[in-house]
DNA sequence: TCTATTAGGGACTTCACAGGTCTATAATAG
DNA sequence: CTATTATAGACCTGTGAAGTCCCTAATAGA
């Protein structure tokens, strides 16, 4: 019961670029060195936020990656879902109709945690904490 | 990001303790035989909640697993916790410090769900849900 | 138009671990 | 003593995370 590795490069690229927002777009090269992780990994990972619609690529000399419009609203759950997928922590085989205790209890704990991600911006986050590249 | 399935078992299994509740010890036999899991197996995941405290085995014949003195307070977390451990959703290698940002969000979503988790106790659903077996 | 630079994609490898089986051992009721 | 029960260790197997390699497509700049 852990979060990926790669949820955990999705994060802190996003916190860069949150942070960074340049209209020049920033290479994998670059995002790869800071975190110790090969360029091509994580090019993986990015591709898989490119088409969640959270970041775009630009290929061809002094491409890279960069920010969407609507950046400042992505969460972190839309982050985590977008690389872990959104599939539910709990799945048992039967289904003993909507009255399962055990499926309510965990499905709900489950949810109190997305909530709190799901209303945590990374722009807030970059905002409150005043991070600085 | 599933727990596993013996974490299921376990759920289950206790489930069906805490709604039988009697002196009499119930065999891995038949419990096994409930889940459609092999005996082996489940007995292995029973032993570590033997080790956790939260149920007690008796060897030879007639023998089986009851749940101990405390019953009445277990929870679904003490279950998961017991199987899965307790190590952290989001465990970076790094430690940039208490301020980190990233951490500080993921953990306190976590926290959330095992709030929730730890209020609720195994022999409440069943009271609640006037489960008979 | 050519070339260097960039992302994307497919095929592949490696490793850890969940999920289980098999067998032997220890305890105990009758 | 014996049948029955849990415990423990060695072992097997499939799957998925994590990562590498290499080829292709696009494009800015010379
Ligand atoms: S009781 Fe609930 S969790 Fe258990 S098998 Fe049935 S539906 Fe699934
Ligand atoms: S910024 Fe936080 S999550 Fe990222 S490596 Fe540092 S301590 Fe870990």
């Amino acid at each position: 019961m852990k979060y990926s590795k790669a949820t955990d490069y999705a994060l802190h690229t996003m916190l860069f670029l949150t942070a960074a927002t340049p209209q020049k777009p920033i290479g994998v090269q670059q995002l790869a060195e800071r975190q110790s992780v090969s360029p091509t990994y994580l090019s993986k990972i990015l591709t898989k936020l490119v088409k969640a619609g959270m970041i775009e690529s630009i290929t061809g000399v002094n491409g890279g990656y960069r920010l969407k419009r609507n950046w400042e609203d992505i969460s972190f759950l839309d982050i985590i879902h977008a690389i872990e997928g959104s599939a539910s922590l709990f799945d048992c085989s039967f289904d003993h109709g909507p009255g399962c205790p055990i499926q309510k209890v965990v499905l709900s704990a489950e949810e109190k945690m997305e909530e709190l991600l799901r209303n945590q911006k990374m722009s807030d986050l970059v905002r409150e904490h005043n991070i600085v590249i």
